[in-house]
DNA sequence: GCGAAATAGGACTAAAATAGTACTCTATTA
DNA sequence: TAATAGAGTACTATTTTAGTCCTATTTCGC
């Protein structure tokens, strides 16, 4: 649950690959080569980020892609925003809520406040975070219970990998 | 983004339906007379609540469903693992990641600090909390963004409400 | 003991969101 | 001016989600 969407875990790696090319721009193929991500995909993505900013764009030959700022000034939350929209729970955490429950709703506004916390941590943590530390410890868990149940993983794993 | 199912929209106010009628039980299909979603719906909900161990039911004639625990016990992450699995942001955040891109992949483990933010501050409220303040202020926006677009919402105005 | 009321569990269908692809247009540079 | 690379848009297939229905099982009341 909570799930990002593929585009958006996508988009952080070009993201990430962009940032370890420093300032030098990239095309889009280019990329797509690197990340082992479809070219049509990579560039839907790029397209999208050099919409909200995160990427500026350069035509012609010898063209391409760049970060528009340092890495350690984009944050989790701006690629998000930028990929799926802002951040929003619920439908009914905005001005007045007009879900066929209203009436019998008693949870509504309530949402909000998770929003603001996850909202919080995303603003966090910028994408030169993210490039740090690649891998946390080898078995994570929350609460016990194994984080990402690894479904495509087993899948693999049963055909003999 | 970052939206939760509708399905666990409506458990939680289901849950707060039956917080609210403290320790009695009550049937599924008065459940769903009092917050107003389809009874077969509420009926789903409350087998996968029961079956995670939030409600307990009783069967046969007067029987029901009633919360397993004081509605100050259940924290938010609680339900949202129940009616829709773990929080992970990324098919990669846990053990060895067999992603496709792996190799080439430099974020992967990153998400997990994210994923321990938010479950944090899901952990933090709890279902007596959610009833507590019901709307927290009328027009409520992230850093100038309005925070849910009222999509529903702007094509039953302008038919004319 | 029997029937009514209620949950348990699973299967199934329809609709919506998402992912991914293809094609055409425009700008830039060599 | 031709080649390269992004911009924009539209389309399709897949997957996920929501919602419904049916049958079995349990318990209470008569």
């Amino acid at each position: 649950m909570l799930r990002l969407s593929k585009l958006t875990d996508y988009g952080t790696v070009v993201l990430a690959r962009l940032a370890a090319g420093g300032n030098q721009v990239s095309s889009a193929s280019g990329l797509a080569a690197a990340t082992g991500i479809a070219p049509p995909t990579v560039s839907k993505l790029l397209k999208l980020l050099s919409k909200s900013g995160l990427v500026v764009s350069t035509r012609g030959a010898n063209g391409g892609y760049r970060l528009s700022r340092d890495a350690a000034e984009i944050s989790a939350a701006a690629i998000i925003d930028a990929l799926e929209g802002p951040v929003s729970l619920t439908e009914c955490s905005g001005e007045d809520s007009c879900c066929d429950y209203q009436s019998t709703c008693a949870v509504g506004g309530a949402w909000q406040r998770i929003n603001i916390a996850i909202r919080g941590a995303l603003d966090d943590i910028s994408l030169a975070d993210l490039l740090k530390n690649t891998r946390l410890n080898p078995a994570f868990r929350f609460a016990g219970v194994p984080v990402a149940i690894d479904r495509a993983c087993a899948q693999k794993k049963s055909r003999g990998n």
